[in-house]
DNA sequence: ATACAGTACCTTGCAACACATAGTACCGAA
DNA sequence: TTCGGTACTATGTGTTGCAAGGTACTGTAT
């Protein structure tokens, strides 16, 4: 392997380390505008250029649930098995705004100290 | 345990994984712009409030030495034992730069999926 | 020469989440 | 009954930030 693509490698695992718990906060945040079940959400997220598959979403969303910050209902649809349709919790709504909080620190940290203006 | 302290403590973690990936470019970006020792790191670091201790940074230069991303060089201290001064190499140059464009990249996405423009 | 505080550096195991893989189940059409 | 499409489930792997515990060097005081 080359050293290009030893480096293309090495950024491609960055990218993955760097949605780490970032990731939750965009389901969450899709989630919060309007329930969803999870092809819309793969959906949102594609539009976004956050491409996600089944085999990371499904279970992120059994952890959100688990952590008690997303509940979800079942609805019959027209063209397949019924769908989870997800919505925040009152915690789940509370916990996103500590991830945006968050975010929006990491966010300022890192312009600070690679001295970029985020256009 | 209250569930403000659970929030808290889950918030606190959220913190940590949204710093992987993220810490490595913030190192490497102080490195670029000067030669550094661990401490001078931690300082500029803590400047942008991202806070770091030694724990946590001397793995993370071992691993970036190790991958080829940085060299170092000994110099004599005045005040206790030599400093490892901390360069990129160019290959550590290539990498930061994909890694600001990684970075760019999420949070663009996460812009643009929390409806929010950074200001 | 010895002891100590301060400074610098090192190693290891743990926790947590994005991801890939393999699988089951339901529904409508043929 | 079979099949394609859709929806969902479970599990193990890899990776990095972190905490904890440690060693070594230097200058100062005794």
């Amino acid at each position: 392997m080359s050293l290009d693509n030893q480096l293309e490698e090495a950024l491609m695992k960055s990218k993955t380390q760097m949605r780490r718990g970032v990731l939750e906060m965009c389901v969450l945040s899709i989630i919060s505008e309007e329930e969803s079940y999870p092809s819309d959400i793969i959906e949102k997220l594609k539009e976004v250029e956050l491409i996600v598959k089944e085999g990371t979403l499904y279970p992120l969303l059994s952890r959100l649930k688990k952590d008690g910050l997303l509940q979800y209902s079942w609805k019959e649809s027209t063209q397949g098995p019924p769908r989870k349709y997800f919505q925040l919790t009152t915690t789940g709504i509370a916990f996103l705004q500590g991830l945006k909080e968050n975010w929006d620190d990491l966010v300022s940290s890192v312009n600070q100290s690679t001295k970029k203006i985020t256009k």
